[in-house]
DNA sequence: ACATCACATGAACAATCATTCATATGTTCG
DNA sequence: CGAACATATGAATGATTGTTCATGTGATGT
């Protein structure tokens, strides 16, 4: 597909369409990265695997809500964890993964929104 | 910056640093991104402008709750209303909304998930 | 076997959210 | 003005979510 090495999103644009089967997947997806603890994780495991404490004191969360956390990106396929000896080595899943995190943050921070938000 | 017209995300990954003060922003925006209903406003709407009550009918919302959706969309500065007569138009802000949108759904599409959840 | 370290899990709770219902605001036409 | 249409808004509600606390499970070294 595409024309080289890397693949953009800007190939697909044309052909991967968000009809009614895909949107369920895609937003639950996309609700793994609309945390800031969540996000964290993923952009301190972008720089590397670690292990699951280093990983919860990095980025300043409880050994327990990082668990819970990392459960939950696993079972999205987010992410993998790999026993070392005591330790568990967190990762990302794949390449797919890292871009879809670098891509999401440069379009947010080119928005020109004014957040004002207000939840409901 | 990049090296042409285009600019992509994998330009921008090694300058966008997901620091403490641009997780919240990231996140907030991405939640937009993280709900079907959601999901289906935007991704109509970047098939171009739509009345309110046309866009609600055409992803199958009530009226009400699509309004609800929309000021939210509205506030995050990601779509657009201008009133045009009786009704109020809605429109994508700008091209870096249809591309965070497209590169999603394509990222989402091709990461190998079993997607298994459990919610926590 | 025991103590310790590393991580996972379950229950519980406060907070947030998406939707519905009813009603208000704004616009056009007769 | 008054009726009909188009959209916005507020309150209420059921559902989901992120975190904490307490405890469970697994691995290492002595």
């Amino acid at each position: 597909m595409g024309h080289g090495a890397v693949t953009t999103a800007q190939d697909a644009a044309e052909r991967v369409r968000l009809d009614a089967a895909n949107v369920a997947k895609v937003a639950t997806t996309l609700q793994a990265l609309s945390t800031p603890s969540r996000l964290l994780i993923l952009a301190r495991l972008r720089e590397g695997p670690l292990p699951a404490t280093e990983l919860a004191a990095e980025v300043g969360m409880e050994q327990s809500a990082c668990s819970h956390q990392l459960r939950l990106l696993r079972n999205l396929g987010l992410v993998v964890g790999e026993r070392r000896g005591r330790s568990v080595v967190y990762a990302l899943h794949d390449h797919h993964v890292a871009e879809l995190l670098d891509q999401a943050v440069y379009h947010v921070e080119h928005l020109r929104l004014g957040i004002s938000d207000a939840a409901d």
